[in-house]
RNA sequence: GGCGCGUUGGUGUAAUUGGUUAACACGCCGCCCUCUCAAGGCGGAGAGUACGGGUUCGAUCCCCGUACGCGCUACCA
């Protein structure tokens, strides 16, 4: 597994990007057995492949005047030549005298392939099966742009072939272009490796899925800031265009793979033909990605849970994650969440030392609802902090600590009872609760809401009792006196 | 326009050599559980397999056509 950053194209070509993907691949733990390589390396060697190939009368040089056009136009012409006759170039046939005098001249050209006018190439897809392509469907191609920087179609061709490349596995967009890069092959007298192609990941409209139309749900880097698993979403990645050609026995089709089982059992025939969308809100992409600094700000998250997007990028992916997170192995999410807390500062030595059980217990109640490891930091930050060092949620303050009147006078009355509870368990708290509420006729479910919020800063949590036995007895006291002065 | 590739519920996917009430998961709805929200358990709605022809006793599956989508048709990759 080789990474090759294939940067040919000097405008677009960024820092950024190469960067993106380098730390997309990491992060996944795809992790390749040479490279990077930037393909930008190779340039002289690509230029003079295609001098050989000139040579050889594989290719000819092309004198006409570069245009300067930018993607719309491009379109456009496409569109424009559709409707006329194909022409032939006029230096095609040039003869290799004139050729070389215009050059030495100094006159600007590119060099083309030429692709002869009778026959076809073939090849075995080992997805699509065999394709077939006529050569008068294939244009004359460039190699060499008049700045002398080579093209892409011949770049991976010279590149594959150096690098003993055997399985050029690439999605279906190249499945064309394939017919021109065997003739470059051919040309070179070289063997032709093995293809296979993908299908393509499309938005919901079954357009394509674009940065500049969807923003940065695109961008694998997205993933590991919004709080996913790796292994989570690789495996739901996975799902799209693929699935096992061995079945399960009950009709059941597994869905959730280890790494090593995804590495067992795939297959390049258990990949699909079509294209696989998506699946997510548009609107919600749009609002998240315009909201970003906000949602990546665990406090605020925390303080408004009712205005996330919740659909901002594919639901199945999202629900794999949660189910990732509430049954992996605690000591594989426990690091993980570990990183995220120490990003907030939230992070103690002793959740590792004299406090590991508490804390092991803690992330375990917390994991059976959160969603991404964000959560952890947002909605869990309460059980991390002292004090009042936390959010409310408004809608959740309003419902659970104003609404009913009689609660805000009994807070502390409720505050001192725990006080005097002497053994803090789960027990002891929901006895000494229930008997506060019967003793001044409130229902139980008033503090028991009431409390959470006062405790969380949330409406919503485990059972209150087991929250309050992680909150502990002092932090518990305090935040109720606190809450019944602050609201 | 040309050439190529594709099309199973909203989405991801199943369906042995053509014979199933077209299956599973996500999502959605409801019920149970319950101190909230999830989770979990149970149940439900939702496709007759893009459409139209053929072949066949019988087509999701084979053939043809049409529509739609995607790709290539760039001195992009």
């Amino acid at each position: 597994f080789v990474l090759r950053i294939e940067d040919t194209d000097t405008l677009r070509n960024n820092e950024a990007m190469v960067q993106g993907i380098i730390e997309g691949m990491n992060w996944l733990g795809l992790n390749y057995d040479e490279g990077p390589f930037f393909q930008s390396d190779n340039y002289a060697k690509h230029r003079a492949a295609a001098l050989q190939l000139l040579d050889s009368g594989h290719a000819y040089r092309d004198f006409t005047p570069k245009e300067q056009r930018d993607d719309a136009k491009i379109k456009q012409q496409i569109a424009d030549n559709a409707r006329q006759p194909k022409q032939v170039n006029p230096y095609r046939e040039l003869s290799r005298e004139e050729s070389d005098a215009r050059a030495e001249n100094g006159e600007a050209f590119v060099i083309r392939f030429k692709v002869s006018e009778e026959g076809k190439t073939q090849f075995a897809d080992e997805v699509f099966g065999l394709q077939e392509r006529d050569y008068k469907d294939i244009e004359d191609l460039v190699l060499l742009r008049s700045d002398g920087h080579p093209l892409y179609n011949l770049s991976v061709v010279y590149d594959d072939i150096e690098m003993n490349i055997t399985h050029v596995i690439r999605g279906q967009d190249h499945l064309s272009n394939t017919h021109k890069q065997i003739l470059i092959y051919q040309a070179l007298g070289k063997t032709v490796p093995t293809f296979a192609h993908l299908p393509l990941i499309m938005a919901p409209d079954k357009g394509k899925l674009s940065k500049r139309k969807h923003g940065e749900i695109v961008s694998i880097t997205t993933y590991r800031d919004a709080g996913f698993i790796p292994d989570a979403f690789l495996n739901s990645l996975a799902l799209l265009g693929w699935s096992p050609e061995e079945k399960e026995a009950e009709g059941e089709i597994q869905e959730l793979f280890t790494r090593q089982q995804l590495i067992e059992k795939f297959s390049l025939g258990g990949i699909h033909k079509s294209n696989a969308v998506y699946n997510f809100n548009v609107q919600d992409a749009t609002s998240w990605v315009a909201q970003k600094e906000q949602l990546m700000n665990p406090r605020w998250v925390a303080a408004n849970p009712g205005k996330f997007p919740r659909n901002w990028t594919d639901q199945k992916a999202q629900w794999m994650n949660a189910e990732y997170i509430k049954t992996m192995p605690l000591e594989d999410l426990l690091p993980m969440v570990k990183a995220k807390l120490q990003g907030e500062k939230l992070w103690r030595e002793e959740y590792e030392g004299v406090q590991k059980q508490w804390f092991d217990h803690t992330i375990n109640l917390l994991r059976d609802r959160y969603r991404t490891l964000n959560d952890f930091a947002s909605f869990g930050r309460a059980y991390f902090v002292d004090d009042l060092d936390f959010e409310f949620d408004e809608e959740a303050v309003k419902k659970n600590l104003q609404k009913d009147p009689v609660l805000k006078p009994l807070l502390p009355v409720l505050a001192e009872k725990l006080a005097s509870v002497s053994e803090w368990t789960h027990d002891a708290i929901d006895a000494a609760l229930r008997a506060c509420a019967e003793a001044n006729g409130v229902k139980a479910g008033v503090f028991i809401n009431g409390a959470r919020t006062a405790v969380t800063g949330q409406a919503v949590g485990p059972s209150l009792f087991e929250v309050l036995l992680a909150i502990g007895q002092k932090r518990t006291v305090e935040r109720l006196q606190k809450a019944a002065a602050r609201f």
